[in-house]
DNA sequence: ATTAGAATTTTGACTTTGTCTAACTCCTGC
DNA sequence: GCAGGAGTTAGACAAAGTCAAAATTCTAAT
């Protein structure tokens, strides 16, 4: 599945055909996301990106972040009160939401069906349609 | 449909039945909520209960909202990087989401059906499925 | 090589949303 | 009236994110 084994020429790559210029602190951001593919937040891809010695600001990271998905490169996912999560998954998918520790698990979209929801008002068009399904340990 | 026509009496009458204990504090806060139900961050019901003259604190509104939360008096929304909605109506329901104006818009759960979640993972519980329709103004 | 201009990054102050604790007030039952 | 508990408050604090101005880096032309 996910064994697309990123490098950072790779993920330089991936910039370029998302029309981004690829500096060295994108391609360690990218890098950060894509290496190993989970939902991360702002703060922890900044630690990840730093761990060795600081080279990228927190500026940056929000700021690329950003860029990334507004080009689509990354997803957003609001899903926790605290922070944004971002995801390298971009393909149409949903989530599981663990609400006592955080965890995000993906559930693809094929095979999941919506039925009935109601027409967009006038002049309105979808951006995205995401289930969340929070879940919470019990009997 | 919502005409239920909310009084500080019948306010304190709904705190009461959810077992919360209906001081003057609780009862503007539930009044602010339900007397024309919206969608409302925590901010705008310190301003709403506030408008006329101080009279109820920061923390109480938030102590107060985590509070109707928990005792299920009123739904939380996650929905806005930015701040948490709080929902009068707790009746299973979806939303849309106006990205470009944060404009929430109910959608009834009757009729709306959704087929193919997978199993939740073992020892796990569901506390609850949201759709979020995005949406944004469009050709 | 030098340099102008654009693109990118950085710093650090700032804002917003929410949390926390200790003090204070209010209420209830005696 | 008074004790104790429930509820509220002020204000300091924290976390996440934003912003503007300065500094750096890159590019491409002289
Ligand atoms: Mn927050
Ligand atoms: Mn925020
Ligand atoms: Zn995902
Ligand atoms: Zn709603």
């Amino acid at each position: 599945m996910e064994l697309e084994n990123h490098t950072r020429e790779s993920v330089a790559q991936l910039l370029r055909s998302h029309g981004i210029n690829p500096t060295h602190q994108r391609i360690e951001i990218g890098f950060a996301l894509f290496e190993n593919p989970q939902h991360r937040s702002a703060d922890e891809i900044l630690a990840m990106v730093n761990a060795r010695h600081t080279e990228t600001s927190k500026a940056t990271v929000y700021n690329t972040l950003k860029l990334f998905v507004d080009k689509g490169m990354v997803r957003e996912l609001i899903v926790d009160p605290n922070k944004v999560f971002y995801d390298p998954n971009t393909s149409a998918h949903h989530h599981f939401y663990e609400v006592a520790t955080g965890e995000l698990t993906d559930i693809p979209a094929a095979g999941v069906h919506i039925e009935g929801l109601p027409q967009l008002p006038p002049g309105m068009v979808t951006e995205g349609i995401e289930i969340i399904v929070r879940t919470r340990p019990g009997r």
